[in-house]
DNA sequence: TATTGTTATACTCTATAACTATA
DNA sequence: TATAGTTATAGAGTATAACAATA
């Protein structure tokens, strides 16, 4: 007689450790930009327009991996922030591009050092042929994935 | 004259592609389990009640990082969907226990081959003894940030 | 008609804090 | 008073879909 198998537990998949992990990771940075007065995606939405200088909305989406609607909601709130914003673009009156405002872009690098400060304090108990293992691990699911349009180096 | 070092970039943190890999996990797991009705956050519930036969809330909240008040809302949903129910504690008029109703105990076993395959499918571009590694890279995170009550095995 | 972007709506996740019923 | 649990409130994150303006 064969005994019923046991449903695999939590903790045998590794998604689990992913978001164990990643959501440990997630939540105490937001602690910490939270008291520059943004949020995650906040940071990720200002980090990238530091890059470019300006983009539309649309672009900006797909780059993130989010909707139309999600873009035009975080831009809302960063331009109430005065963070950034809007430019008409003179060729398509419908379409329109961001870009940082002073105080947008004096932000940039503050949350870039808390960014990097997270990420020391939590992989510090990796050593550092550990963490670019990790890294390199990650990247290969990303790129086997294609989970988005991040960069390759 | 030293030139002003540039912010780092978003790539440059292992929090980003932890983020970006967990994230793409959690989403198409939830996806997927949303076809049986229910949520990750249900999923990991329901596994839970499902090693402990009955269990008080609060315990529950603990074993799960969670606040009451959340745990709470879960089992309200979890209730209404008919796959967990209330049990009164006799010594305790304040206190009760959940436990899985068939529907829910039905469930699990479904949810953990669907859990089973998603892991598959992201992993799948990693060999076993990189999938290895990762996993052992991210308990050595949880345990060194004494992350939450998981299994040590 | 197709496209750019906004708005409306909805739902999950999560927290904090006020509250109720016991103990 | 302290504790177990619920409820109220709020806000982030995200999606879908309807919509307006323009192309």
């Amino acid at each position: 007689m064969t005994r019923a198998r046991q449903p695999s537990e939590l903790h045998a998949h590794l998604g689990y450790w992913l978001r164990a992990v990643s959501n440990a990771v997630s939540y105490h940075f937001a602690r910490k930009v939270e008291a520059e007065g943004v949020t995650v995606a906040e940071w990720v939405f200002l980090r990238m327009l530091h890059d470019v200088d300006h983009i539309a909305p649309s672009l900006l989406a797909e780059r993130m991996g989010m909707t139309k609607g999600a873009i035009s909601k975080l831009s809302e709130r960063l331009i109430a922030k005065g963070h950034i914003e809007r430019h008409p673009n003179p060729d398509d009156q419908r379409a329109h591009t961001l870009s940082l405002k002073p105080s947008g872009r004096t932000l940039v690098p503050k949350l870039a050092r808390i960014a990097d400060q997270n990420d020391a304090a939590f992989f510090d108990a990796l050593s550092s042929t550990e963490r670019r293992q990790l890294e390199q691990l990650l990247r290969k699911i990303v790129s086997d994935r294609q989970l988005t349009n991040v960069p390759t180096d």
